[in-house]
DNA sequence: TGGAATGTTCGGCT
DNA sequence: AAGCCGAACATTCC
């Protein structure tokens, strides 16, 4: 769930929270959720953190003597910051403490808690140098805000794939997930099965621009929550009011008023309105 | 009770 | 090679 816009809340909330702070000896409480062997997060001792930002729908911490804290929340991970020590809950995974109080005071006792119920998500320390050979980040398409539409178009246009499955694909764009594909398509007035390269150049357009707006739009309601997402401080994304097919079957399209139908596409839940988003014509 | 759901990678098939 | 599909990962939810 945790697509672009819900990384994006996750950043911007933990940013002045961990800027400057110095990582404690991390315990691994579940060791798959940590990448590398034989002590994946050995490293990470003593380190300052000295940004938090966003790549895809990976969070990086950029920290002292050039190293990065990739982590991926995939379907169920979240990320807090608190008091420690303390009990861990049943779905911690890992707990990274932090040096260094909130201001400029020392308040102590805290740390990052890496949660994920199922155990998908990974932390990854990554020497600066080493970034470039890691095929899941080398390989990311553009980020959506910084392209060009035009380039978006020329893109489309060489691809004989499906546009949901292309949108989905993270070396394609990054970020798009389940939810934001969805949205888009419609707002779009595109069918999920469409060849990507029959897209007219002016609905590739119109569909970029849908992109960036429901992007955007996710991003200022702190993302959405559907059953997992939360933001660090527990509280839900508000998105989900505004979703006007994900999830919708059986509701009336707000548009003309037919029933939202769920389809699957490219082995995903794919959600449209049958009168709005008209299947490809056979040739 | 078990099928669906979620993101990503991988292997097999056409 | 490109594209599609299903499997796998682990767990929760209904």
């Amino acid at each position: 769930m945790p697509e672009l816009p819900e990384v994006e809340t996750v950043v911007r909330a933990l940013c002045p929270i961990l800027t400057g702070r110095v990582f404690g000896r991390p315990k691994l409480l579940r060791a798959s959720a940590a990448e590398g062997s034989p002590e994946p997060l050995s490293r990470l001792t003593g380190r300052r953190i000295v940004a938090v930002e966003r790549r895809a729908k990976f969070l990086r911490l950029r920290l002292s003597g050039g190293m990065n804290l990739l982590i991926h929340l995939r379907m169920t991970g979240r990320l807090s910051v608190r008091p420690w020590p303390a009990e861990p809950g049943p779905h911690d995974r890992a707990v990274l403490p932090l040096r260094g109080g909130r201001g400029k005071k020392n308040i102590g006792g805290e740390a990052l808690l890496f949660g994920d119920a199922r155990t998908f998500g990974r932390l990854h320390l990554v020497r600066e140098r080493d970034l470039g050979e890691l095929p899941e980040w080398k390989k990311l398409g553009p980020e959506p805000f910084s392209l060009a539409a035009a380039e978006f178009t020329a893109r489309l246009r060489t691809q004989k794939r499906r546009l949901k499955p292309l949108l989905l694909d993270q070396t394609f764009l990054a970020g798009l997930g389940n939810i934001y594909t969805d949205e888009a398509l419609y707002a779009a007035r595109l069918h999920p099965a469409l060849e990507a390269r029959r897209v007219t150049a002016a609905k590739a357009k119109t569909l970029f621009k849908e992109i960036e707006k429901v992007l955007r739009a996710a991003i200022a309601a702190g993302g959405t929550t559907v059953s997992d997402f939360v933001r660090p401080d527990g509280s839900e994304g508000l998105f989900r009011r505004k979703l006007r097919v994900y999830g919708r079957a059986g509701k009336p399209c707000r548009r003309c008023g037919k029933a939202i139908v769920r389809l699957v596409v490219g082995g995903r839940g794919t959600w449209i309105c049958p009168n709005c988003q008209k299947p490809p014509h056979a040739p």
